[in-house]
DNA sequence: GCAAAAAACATAACATGTTAATTAATATTT
DNA sequence: AAATATTAATTAACATGTTATGTTTTTTGC
């Protein structure tokens, strides 16, 4: 016997975005709790990720590779600066870019959360399967690039 | 024996999070221009699809079918109505519930971005490719399940 | 029946998403 | 060189995301 809460709603899970996002969701419920333990949003933890790769960046270059845009960055920045997790200091060639670096204490920060997060996306990726993971990311990866491209 | 230190880093640009992030803000660059024509939010458009498809639904119902969460939705709804495109009651059987119900402002707006919205997705499978869409789609259903189950 | 627990919804507080406007510095045009 | 346009970053204003807390109503356990 079916009833009306049983039947799925098709139209719904039809729908791009809302599959997009409850992947995301269900995706950070595994990272957020270990960034949340040491105050750190996943945002403020792209930001840190990346500056960990490079000597300095301008906000503009953070604001690609993290994907935020850049009022949501300016106020990322201040809040890690003001912890001391970042530095900042005014590019000498160029007056309008801020060089952005991490600190040595946003390093250890890192280095506290980094194999957390690294045995969080194993068992992921042990749950999900490589290959399908791998699959994922090619077609989201082409997704959006047919999308762009015009 | 793998200790939590010998996993390697992964790069930067292998983050799940981020890929689905990117893949949705494309998506939504498709979709968010004519909604914010008629002045709606993705989130608020959600709502008014799942509404439309029911005669009234109660507020978790519609915080679980737009994976929106209470606070969130508890905003939207009171917007939603003062525009006139919602109404609400409490329900006769428990008080603490509040049914909402599209108006035949809700419907008509509805009817209007429908059929652009129709044919931007239609765009995009075009281009994308019906079977890598219906594939994408069962690959993110079979990962968030995989995580969350356990 | 009644006290305690749970459920449904709202509010608070702060971070982020998003578009527009602003400021300051550099580039371009004439 | 001066006027103009462009660029980098910030700020403003409002909506949403997120966790915690509060309020009211219903349900449970005794």
């Amino acid at each position: 016997m079916t009833q009306l809460s049983d039947i799925p709603m098709r139209q719904f899970d039809r729908s791009l975005p809302m599959a997009l996002l409850r992947a995301r969701e269900a995706v950070m419920k595994k990272f957020s709790p270990a960034l949340k333990e040491h105050g750190l949003s996943s945002q403020q933890w792209r930001v840190i990720r990346a500056l960990v790769e490079e000597q300095a960046l301008d906000a503009t270059e953070i604001s690609e590779r993290c994907a935020l845009l850049m009022p949501s960055l300016s106020r990322i920045l201040q809040n890690l600066q003001k912890r001391g997790l970042i530095d900042r200091e005014t590019a000498s060639d160029d007056q309008r870019r801020s060089l952005v670096s991490i600190t040595a204490a946003g390093r250890k920060l890192f280095r506290t959360l980094s194999p957390i997060n690294e045995a969080r996306y194993a068992y992921i990726t042990e749950k999900f399967g490589y290959g399908k993971l791998e699959l994922l990311y090619e077609l989201l990866d082409e997704l959006v690039q047919k999308i762009d491209e015009e």
